[in-house]
RNA sequence: GCUGGCGUGGCGCAAUUGGUAGCGCAGCUGUCUUGUAAACAGCAGGUUAGGGGUUCGAGUCCCCUCGCCAGCUCCA
């Protein structure tokens, strides 16, 4: 049967195909293992499930993104059947689909090891050669309660459920409307396990071809870091072997091209333990590397009409508490350098007391410039560009290689303009950012623009609008992707961010473009 | 920062139940001149990340610090 055929359980298919009045997905499609759900009337349901006549139905296939996903996460299940069959004190987590695979989270006594890994493994393919079937079983809140008892976990979702979010993963376990259990049935019928789920799954377990378990981790209970942590197992699964195996040489390819090995291997930079953690060292090859980039940057820059500005690596703090940037992320900032005060023999003071700061941007510094005197709005717009180096103080577990770094070159400028060039200079601009980063061979990537965050954010309510319509403005200009990343804002600005993926599949935020409108009026 | 794993010459790895730290590549010195996966011979290179402890004896066991890796949280 094609995959893409629809059927329409009308009267005359129905009789064409010798069916019953009511019937099921599995009837339709036959149970040859490429078709893993259906879609009826839009929505994508278990193939158990009945259909009837004047509904439309689509088969979903295994290798489609949906099928995938449907793959990936009932594999999820299967998993967390085997780790329960294993340590029957774990309680459920969560487990959704992800990019290429799955996982589940387990709150656990002792963290899993390798072995455990290994053994879970083996569980899952005994799972998966019994083929027990998956039964989805509508329950009402209270049964569900009742039945998951024993699962804290599951029990917040149940009282939560109507405030879950896709974010935190559990709109995947209860979503909004009714609750329902999964059960997987052993060949006489009898339940092996249960999980709350809205599904879909595949048919049964023999549904999955080729998985593998591949590490374990720990998160936080709904990405909350306020939470418990619990274990979480990752795994990869796929419609057959020959696609496993692929993607796993997928992944050995990967690693070849990591650029922290490749940076070592061709002695362009180093991070040695004597100078701290994520400060680089470029080595003559990388010298001339970065050289190159930077000298075609400069030179891209003033054909672009930008004006080139130097300011210095230190500042007293009264700049951050002036742009507000001490009280969002003091945390983030290398601490300060103190300079005593100093007093005359007669007690009359000398020199006050300060703090100095490594900067960690360059925004109020360019601000400082801006109002060093006395603007014309002839000026406008004044584009001003820097190559700023700047140094944060990373948490010490995200630093990675020279793409988190605690001491970095920023290629940063500031356009100050009126509100009628705003729209015009954002357009330009971000074309002018994506022609670049092509020009250094980034071509995959995608716009992200993130929006106000209520709790963590100064400015007015109009700004904050005015602001981000622009940017929305600017980017279906350009005619590239946009994701919303809702409340990823700085405290002062929404922003556009160009998100690229490493060889190593690691997605790092490139270029990013701000409208802000805080800090000219804290800057006057 | 959190959880887990790890830390042996520049790089990749070995070292049986704790019992003298080895190998390949790279480097250096010769020989060879041979067409792009790496010729031959020889030499040198390590207070096993650092500190403390247990022990007759620690690369191996315990504690602390530093660093790295994976994931989570964070990312002006």
């Amino acid at each position: 049967m094609s995959q893409q055929s629809i059927i329409i359980a009308t009267a005359d298919v129905r009789e064409e195909r010798g069916i019953e009045e009511t019937t099921t997905g599995l009837d339709l499609f036959g149970d040859d293992r490429t078709v893993v759900a259906m879609r009826v009337d839009g929505e994508t349901r278990d193939l158990h499930r009945a259909v009837s006549a004047g509904e439309e139905i689509e088969p979903v296939s295994i290798s489609s993104a949906e099928g995938l996903t449907i793959l990936r996460h009932s594999a999820a299940h299967v998993a967390a059947q085997a780790v329960q069959h294993l340590h029957s004190d774990a309680k459920l987590g969560i487990g959704p689909p992800i990019v290429d695979g799955f996982y589940y989270d387990f709150d656990v006594p002792e963290p899993f090891t390798p072995a455990d890994l290994s053994a879970i493994e083996k569980q899952m393919l005994r799972i998966v050669k019994e083929r027990q079937r998956f039964r989805r079983r509508p329950v009402s809140d209270d049964e569900a309660r009742q039945e998951l008892s024993g699962e804290p976990y599951k029990l917040e979702l149940i009282a939560d459920k109507g405030t879950a979010t896709a974010d935190d993963g559990a709109s995947t376990e209860v979503g909004a409307g009714q609750l329902t259990i999964y059960d997987n049935l052993r060949r006489d019928d009898s339940v092996a396990w249960k999980d709350l789920c809205r599904g879909p799954h595949v048919p049964h377990t023999g549904y999955i071809p080729a998985f593998a378990l591949t590490r374990v981790s720990s998160a936080y209970w709904r990405g909350d870091q306020a939470n418990q942590q619990l274990q979480r197992v990752y795994g990869t699964a796929w419609p057959s072997r020959e696609e496993l195996k692929a993607h796993q040489v997928r992944l050995e390819e990967a690693a070849k091209r990591d650029h922290r090995k490749l940076g070592r291997e061709l002695d362009l930079f180093s991070f040695p333990d004597e100078i701290g953690s994520g400060l680089s060292m470029f080595h003559p090859k990388g010298g001339i590397l970065r050289k190159v980039m930077e000298d075609y940057s400069r030179q891209r820059h003033l054909e672009a009409g930008y004006e080139f500005v130097y300011t210095p690596h230190i500042t007293k703090g009264e700049l951050f508490d002036i742009s507000g940037h001490l009280g969002f992320y003091a945390d983030a900032m290398f601490p300060p350098m103190h300079v005593d005060e100093e007093r005359h023999p007669d007690g009359t003071l000398k020199r006050q007391g300060v703090d100095y700061y490594i900067k960690p941007m360059n925004c109020p510094m360019h601000c400082l410039i801006f109002r060093s005197r006395g603007r014309s709005y002839r000026e406008l717009p004044l584009r001003m560009f820097e190559f700023g180096g700047v140094y944060r103080y990373e948490k010490s577990g995200v630093v990675h290689g020279l793409t988190r770094v605690r001491g970095m070159t920023q290629d940063d400028a500031h356009i100050y303009c009126t509100a009628e060039q705003m729209q015009g200079e954002l357009i330009s601009l971000l074309q002018f950012v994506l022609d670049l980063l092509s020009d250094y061979g980034l071509d995959d990537f995608y716009l992200e623009l993130s929006t106000r965050d209520p709790d963590k954010s100064i400015g007015s309510d109009e700004s904050w609008e005015q602001a981000t319509d622009a940017l929305r403005e600017a980017a279906a200009v350009s005619g590239l992707d946009l994701v919303l990343d809702p409340g990823g804002a700085a405290f002062y600005a929404p922003k556009i961010s160009v998100q690229a993926r490493d060889a190593i599949g690691h997605r790092w935020q490139m270029s990013t473009i701000q409208v802000d409108m805080m800090l000219p009026d804290r800057f006057d």
